[in-house]
DNA sequence: GGCTAAGTCAACT
DNA sequence: AGTTGACTTAGCC
C-alpha cells in the first residue's frame, strides 16, 4: 500500500474515513478542539479530493460527528463570537484503528447507556478525568503559588502510571505515512501520546471558569444548575444524546494488547500533525486550523506538547 | 451469508 | 449547524 504523504493523493480520495480525517483535524490544532468550519479547511487544505462536491463530504462528516461518540461537541465560550461549537475528541475513545486500515476501524467506541441503579453515581469518566485534572491543577496551584506551571501540573504522579493511547492513536492513523525528522518525530510523538487533551480543551475553551472556580475537589461535577459543570464543562457534550458514560469501545475482534513498535518511540509522524504551527502546513500557510481558531494558544495556561500521560482507561 | 463500519441522502430542528 | 433515520456499499468472519 503506497503511503503518499501529503497532497500526493492529488485528486485520488485518500485512504481515510471520514472519521479519520475529523479526528487528524482536530489533533492537529494545539486545542485539540476545532469547529466544523475549521475541520473542512482542514481537510480541504490537504486533500484535493475534498474539494468538490463539498455539499456531500460536508453533510457525512457531520453525520459522522453527531453519529459517532468518539467526537463530542465543546460549546463555544460566550466571548467566543462565531458559528458553531467545538469539536474534540472523547477522552475514552482510545485506538480504533485496526493496524494498517483507517477506512475501517478495528472497534467501534460507544457511549454505553448506564442502567438507572447507577444513575446516582454515574458522574462521566469525562467529567472524573476533568476532576482530576483539576484537582492536579488546583494541587499544582497550591503547591507554587502562581500560575500553573507547564509541566508540574501534570507531573504529581496521579493517574499518570500507564501509557495513554491517544484517542484514536492518531498515531496508528497516519504515523508511519509520513517521514519527519528524529527530533521533530520524537517532540510530536511526546505531544501526540501524552494524555488526552479535553482538560485543554476545557481550559481553552472555559478559562474563566475552569482556572478560578469552584472547584471542591470532593463536589460532584453534577452539581452544576445550568448547563455547565464546575470545570466549565457542558455536560450535555460529555453525555450527548441523553447518553451518559462511562464510554467504552467495542472490540470487533480481539484487541492486540500492544502496537508493535508503539512501547517505544514511534517511527514517523506526520509533520502537519505536529502541534508546530510550522509543520502543521509544510507546503501551504498553515491558516486553516490552529492560527485562525477562535480559542487562541496563548488563552490556555499550558500547551499540550507539556501535557504528561493520563490513564484514563 | 451475517454482521458491522462506513458512506450517502434526506428530512428535520 | 447539528441530529436522526433509512438505505447502500464494502470488509471481515
Amino acid at each position: 500500500m503506497p503511503r503518499p504523504g501529503r497532497n500526493t493523493y492529488s485528486d485520488q480520495k485518500p485512504p481515510y474515513s471520514y472519521i479519520s480525517l475529523t479526528a487528524m483535524a482536530i489533533q492537529s490544532c494545539p486545542e485539540k478542539m476545532l469547529p466544523l468550519s475549521e475541520i473542512y479547511k482542514f481537510i480541504m487544505d490537504r486533500f484535493p479530493y475534498y474539494r468538490e462536491n463539498t455539499q456531500r463530504w460536508q453533510n457525512s462528516l457531520r453525520h459522522n460527528l453527531s453519529f459517532n461518540d468518539c467526537f463530542i461537541k465543546i460549546p463555544r465560550r460566550p466571548d467566543q463570537p462565531g458559528k458553531g461549537s467545538f469539536w474534540a475528541l472523547h477522552p475514552n475513545c482510545g485506538d480504533m484503528f485496526e493496524n494498517g486500515s483507517f477506512l475501517r476501524r478495528r472497534k467501534r467506541f460507544k457511549v454505553m447507556p448506564a442502567s438507572d441503579h447507577l444513575a446516582p453515581s454515574k458522574q462521566s469518566d469525562a467529567a472524573h478525568y476533568l476532576q482530576q485534572q483539576a484537582k492536579l491543577r488546583l494541587s499544582a496551584l497550591a503547591a507554587t503559588g502562581t500560575h500553573l506551571p507547564q509541566m508540574s501540573t501534570y507531573n504529581l504522579g496521579v493517574s499518570q502510571t500507564s501509557t495513554f493511547k491517544h484517542p484514536f492513536a492518531i498515531e496508528n492513523i497516519i504515523a508511519r505515512e509520513y517521514k519527519v525528522p528524529g527530533s521533530l518525530a520524537f517532540s510530536t510523538m511526546q505531544s501526540m501520546s501524552a494524555g488526552y487533551p479535553l482538560h485543554n480543551q476545557l481550559t481553552t475553551a472555559w478559562p474563566h471558569m475552569y482556572n478560578t472556580s469552584v472547584i471542591d475537589t470532593a463536589a460532584p461535577i453534577s452539581m452544576a444548575s445550568s448547563d455547565y459543570s464546575a470545570y466549565g464543562v457542558p455536560i450535555k457534550s460529555l453525555c450527548h444524546g441523553g447518553q451518559s458514560l462511562p464510554a467504552i469501545p467495542v472490540p470487533i475482534k480481539p484487541t492486540p494488547t500492544s502496537m508493535p513498535g508503539f512501547s517505544a518511540l514511534p517511527p514517523h509522524i506526520p509533520a502537519f500533525l505536529s502541534n508546530s504551527p510550522q509543520s502543521l502546513s509544510p507546503t501551504s500557510p498553515q491558516t486553516a486550523t490552529s492560527q485562525s481558531s477562535p480559542a487562541t494558544p496563548s488563552e490556555t495556561l499550558t500547551s499540550p506538547s507539556t501535557l504528561q500521560s493520563v490513564a484514563v482507561h
